[in-house]
DNA sequence: GCAAAATACTACTTAAAGGTAGCATTTAAA
DNA sequence: TTTAAATGCTACCTTTAAGTAGTATTTTGC
């Protein structure tokens, strides 16, 4: 019930990248930074950019930059390109068939705290995020 | 961001049970009703055993019990029993130092997200599941 | 044009969760 | 006392996530 180590660094990428959202990030600043293992890093970044989420620029003097309005980007967005959402839409006892008509035993008490969930990761964009210059890296 | 499966199938089983909760289970009757593979299913009550939620009656005419009152057993005291409740406690983003004085860019959002996740399950016991007949299972 | 500095791709290795097999042990009915 | 019917244990296999290595490709400055 966490997490998949994918979701929590590409979240971290890409809200270290928003505190200055307009610049160009290169893997190789981006590892020194969070120190997050180069191949790997760079591995969450190729995702990322073929989501459309970020774009890659190739080449010398390369690097990623936001495709989009760090007002536009959700955590559910870039949740969904990493690992996806749908884990977070199913049944919590895990039955396929389980819904408002045909509910488990915890379906009443589960789906308002899931609506919850669900609704942070929906309505929070990277421009929701405390990105003050002594925050957490 | 779901539960593991041990812990899907240790809700389900224990639920099930808790429909009757005075009477002896036997894993061959579990495994016919809920449709878990025979030796995962032993291996989760055994596990549930040890743990202190159910009492194990071994030999012929052996069988699982509860040890404690189904209202007494929260559904939190399943899932620390399969997979461990730490993981609903950390920081969303993975760093082990976030907290209120040092917090992560996400954690003012989150904080209060996993507060009703947490509570839901630390105060939901078996008694409080919907257990009526024509649930599914 | 060529070298340097960047990203992209493919394949592999490791670790953890999920799941299975077989045999050992316990108990009570017959 | 034997045997059937139950749980317990250990070791193994499979699948998926996590992480690494090496090489190919792209682009720009010189």
């Amino acid at each position: 019930m966490k997490l998949s180590n994918t979701s929590e660094y590409a979240l971290r990428i890409l809200s270290f990248m928003a505190r200055d959202a307009e610049r160009k990030y290169s893997a190789k600043y981006l590892v020194e930074q969070l120190k997050i293992s180069d191949k790997y890093l760079r591995r969450i970044l190729t995702t990322l950019s073929k989501k459309g989420i970020i774009s890659s620029i190739q080449g010398r003097e390369g690097g990623y930059t936001f495709q989009k309005e760090i007002q536009d980007i959700f955590l559910s967005d870039i949740i969904d390109a990493t690992e996806g959402m749908e884990k977070y839409l199913g049944c919590v006892l895990g039955f396929n068939e389980c819904s408002d008509e045909n509910p488990c035993a915890f379906h009443q008490q589960w789906v308002a705290t899931r609506a919850k969930i669900v609704h942070d990761f929906q309505e929070t964009s990277l421009a929701d995020l405390n990105l003050k210059k002594d925050i957490k890296f």
